[in-house]
DNA sequence: AGCTCCGATGTCAGTCGCTGTCATCAGCTA
DNA sequence: TAGCTGATGACAGCGACTGACATCGGAGCT
């Protein structure tokens, strides 16, 4: 039990979350989502480097999920089902979550800075995944590209999930994209709209 | 002639980028940057969106490169070739700008916020590769996979151009990059270390 | 030439994100 | 009971960024 109220990260995500989606993320302060929480601006800080970063407390463990999925696939795996290991690990854990992952997307849609920080994160992601390929023995340029393609596939794939009217399972999607990459790059002229 | 001194983008452009590169990215002021222009920080403002947005001024001439290369690709190309054609005319006009394109990426990459920029104008790249594609009848998913696919050569084509000593071309690296990620997306065993 | 228009710049005040510093408060331990 | 410690509050201050208004000088018109 702590000595104020208990969970003060918590209740700045959850202050954070609802004023973003209630004014929009500009036109939210700090100072708000602090006293929301029934906290000051100088504690806010204190628990995020930044205004955005409220909006990313899971991309640790997120990250962590995927290096130990990679981590975990069995040896003889090409790097490529290495990381799809991983994407389905991911898939898993976020299928019960979609409701609340499509308003937090819909927040950080609606603003560049908010997408320049998801990016990072995923870049972020990007380079673990390559770190763990590379831990695995792939060869420096392969563990990277791996790593890209499978966050380009993950990308591509929690966008029509959360698109979606939802018949298909993330994991689904994932496995889809994956197919779909491997053509597309084969060079194998996919159907036309 | 201009009424003023002509060329304030240019100083400005110029001008930060030194700045950046003396006393790093932070400990730069805008108001710093404005007076070795010979201007005031509020003109600064005028002409970048924000203190990051001058280290971008070329994105969108490359933007239109790729657009452009992608729309004048054959016909009969199928759509990772178009991206691969689009990747080769950015090439060309890179090539002869190795120095200038190293000084200002070791810039980027010493700090974040410059990082998350360069992300969401690769984003904006890779966005506008999707919808060239569209436009030539390539299924909506396909695009945007062969599109990200080929920001993800691109960037690690790129990466390694500045690092090596330089025996290969950009061109020659994008070229390898393409095929080794057909590979690696085919699940074939690359060389390991 | 004289006049007017207009776009680029300067000036100033103000908001807000973010930081450093010091005080305070509540529980824990000796 | 007297510290000790970690989380919080209070406050001052910097710098990024914006809105509003003034100014300046060339372009075009009469």
């Amino acid at each position: 039990m702590g000595r104020w109220e208990p969970n003060a990260r918590g209740r700045l995500e959850q202050a954070a979350l609802e004023l973003y989606i209630e004014r929009g993320y500009e036109q939210t302060t700090v100072a708000e989502i602090a006293k929301r929480a029934g906290l000051t601006e100088r504690t806010f800080f204190r628990h995020y480097a930044d205004k955005r970063e409220v909006l990313f407390a899971g991309a640790g463990a997120l990250q962590e999920l995927f290096v130990s999925a990679v981590a975990g696939a069995p040896g003889s795996a090409a790097p490529i089902e290495a990381v799809g290991a991983a994407l389905e690990a991911a898939a898993v854990v976020l299928q019960e979550r979609r409701d609340s992952a499509r308003r937090r997307q819909t927040v950080i849609a609606a603003n560049a800075e908010l997408r320049e920080r998801e990016l990072i994160k995923l870049a972020s992601l990007s380079a673990a995944l390559a770190d763990a390929l590379r831990q695995r023995g792939v060869a420096d340029t392969a563990a990277g590209l791996a790593a890209e393609a499978g966050i380009a596939v993950f990308k591509i794939a929690f966008e029509r999930w959360l698109d979606e009217t939802g018949r298909r399972s993330l994991a689904q999607l994932i496995q889809e994209s994956l197919d779909e990459l491997r053509d597309v790059t084969a060079g194998r002229p996919s159907a036309e709209r």
